[in-house]
DNA sequence: TCGATTATTTTCGAAATCGAAAATTATAAG
DNA sequence: CTTATAATTTTCGATTTCGAAAATAATCGA
């Protein structure tokens, strides 16, 4: 259990030091206590992913920040350009974050476009804890979930429910259906993790 | 340490107890692990802040609907179909909240018409706790920033930025300008109070 | 009603986190 | 250089959280 820290801590306390930050700075940024941190630098301990996100959300860089590549500096704004986003992929649903190079708080936010046509019985519910908010940008999705009727939205439909129930997103218009979306992290795990097929 | 779960076990349970709800659901909503639920349910435990705020938003409720009175009832899917949100105008901006009959999350949902279309020195900065996410969905916006340069956004483009820096939002294109809006509530406010001019 | 299976909750041991105290390191003054 | 003081980090003991196992409760067929 816990987030694998090797790596991390060198992130970390550069970062730290690059800015100046004492220990007692970093845990004011981020709510973590000042021990906690110390025993993360010294790898005595590892982190949970409720620690790992406030840790990212008080520097202020992206999760994938800190347990991948590039020493990320700080940042309190952050534009998405048309297009601009982080795609991946799926067999239903394409996914592109955005603003993904932020710790927006607990909320994360992409665009997606429904691919699937129909209901595959194979696939796997989708399923995160917390809410999520659709907003339909363009066409009409069908919302399939496990425990009630299905919902159908058409462009300019919005649309609020308990993402720990498992959905379906399924495009029944003629053209291409697209949707913005914005969930809830609860501090358990960035939104690609939260997106991507579990 | 943590906070006074004396009061809200006992809601918690009624809560669960009302809509049928598992430990292993209200797990699965919350992202807290069922041993943990268990316990604050029979007292063996008080939770953190992280721990509340898992559990108020993982329910659907405000903090304040835990720590404090009124057992709040859940809605857990709520839909606005367009032009079906509630709205409300102001000088600059006309805004529709979208999905305001659900009860408590953090975050709060909102279309806009940006009205204005130059910088009155005039109107107070708009300003809220917490992060705002803005999704382009129409014409050209030029956001004013109190602390940095303005930022222009057209269609399709999205921002995230903290918000408790002084904003404006000036509608630039030849046409209308229309966001979609999402901000934190931090669970302590709905968004309409959040919105409106102080 | 009885036993057996399943569903749900509680308990248990290990690991993580916290606040406060102890230890270390840096700074300064004589 | 030495010692006092302040600043910063590490350690300590207690509490919280988690995953998995154990215990309890509910469901069902004979």
């Amino acid at each position: 259990m816990g987030v694998d820290t090797v790596d991390i801590a060198s992130r970390v306390k550069a970062l730290r030091k690059k800015n100046g930050w004492r220990l007692h700075d970093l845990s004011e940024k981020t709510g973590i206590s000042v021990a906690t941190l110390s025993k993360l630098e010294n790898g005595k301990t590892k982190l949970n992913f409720t620690t790992v996100n406030k840790l990212a959300q008080g520097i202020g860089v992206a999760v994938t920040d800190l347990t991948s590549p590039g020493l990320a500096h700080t940042k309190d704004t952050t534009m998405t350009l048309g297009g601009g986003g982080v795609v991946f992929e799926t067999r239903d649903v394409d996914y592109e974050v955005l603003c993904a190079d932020y710790t927006g708080g607990n909320q994360g936010y992409a665009k997606l476009s429904v691919k699937a046509r129909t209901l595959d019985p194979n696939l796997p519910w989708h399923r995160h804890p917390g809410k999520e908010f659709i907003y339909v940008l363009k066409g009409i999705l069908v919302l399939h979930t496990e425990d009630r009727e299905q919902i159908t939205l058409k462009s300019g439909d919005s649309l609020l429910f308990d993402s720990s129930i498992g959905h379906h997103y399924i495009s029944a218009g003629r053209g291409e259906t697209q949707l913005l979306l914005s969930l809830s992290l609860q501090g358990y795990s960035n939104i690609i993790e939260t997106l991507r097929e579990n």
